[in-house]
DNA sequence: TAAACAGTTGAACAACCGTTCAACTATAAA
DNA sequence: TTTATAGTTGAACGGTTGTTCAACTGTTTA
């Protein structure tokens, strides 16, 4: 875990303000949370992921279902699912053949709903 | 502004749950709403926007300082700072031949903590 | 004016990513 | 055991995307 380190000036820039720079650089969190972020909010990124967690909000669903409620594939459907669960943003659930499929906390629908506040301005 | 609709069953399945489909159908959020909401999470699914991001929050910070902070290249930090500003994510103020960029409002800091909450677990 | 610097931009390249396709596993019914 | 269906998976293809490079604009200073 380390903290975000000091990096060689490739910027080409003569006038710098050191004092800004490095005060800026004490309060940027480490370098792996700003990647588990990034990676968090790429898999909100994709508007496939996104149909999929809103379809699965509340009362979860089957495979086949989610596939049919968005014109798309099974397999496609199953490939966004394996992200979605490698990111804890899903649990599972089986039942026979059928495997359910519903949000894994309230945590990722409390960002949704924030950001969709944020587009509606 | 259409909502979002019924599609043709490409899925291969026999035994759908209809009545849940079409239940989930009607809860669904419009088509633009979905592709507005993952366009946001995708501007923020790259780390070097996220460090961007972190880097202004505050004290706004010109673009050579930035590039300075992150050890990239301007033309590199300029060509996040354009998506970022398309996606009004930041604002920025002209000064002499400087730039300084900042966060657009607090909606994007509380999306971020609240993702960093997420994360902590 | 001319030189120097901050910042932007478009093209090009490589790396990444979502869907398709085919093959596979697993469960249920015949 | 065989057949049918739900779901998963890996490879491949095409489109997207971030960085680099070079050229450009605009502002300041000499």
């Amino acid at each position: 875990m380390k903290n975000y380190e000091k990096a060689l000036p490739l910027c080409e820039c003569e006038e710098l303000h050191e004092d800004i720079i490095e005060k800026k650089r004490e309060a940027m969190p480490d370098e792996n949370t700003l990647y588990d972020l990034s990676d968090f909010f790429k898999i909100l990124g994709d508007s496939t992921r996104a149909k999929i967690l809103f379809a699965i909000d509340g009362e979860p669903m089957c495979v086949c279902d989610i596939a049919n409620l968005l014109g798309m594939t099974k397999s496609a459907v199953s490939h966004q699912l394996k992200i979605l669960r490698q990111g804890d943003l899903v649990t599972y659930r089986k039942s026979g053949k059928n495997v359910y499929y519903t949000l894994a906390d309230d945590h990722v629908r409390d960002i949704i709903e924030k950001a969709l506040e944020h587009i509606k301005e």
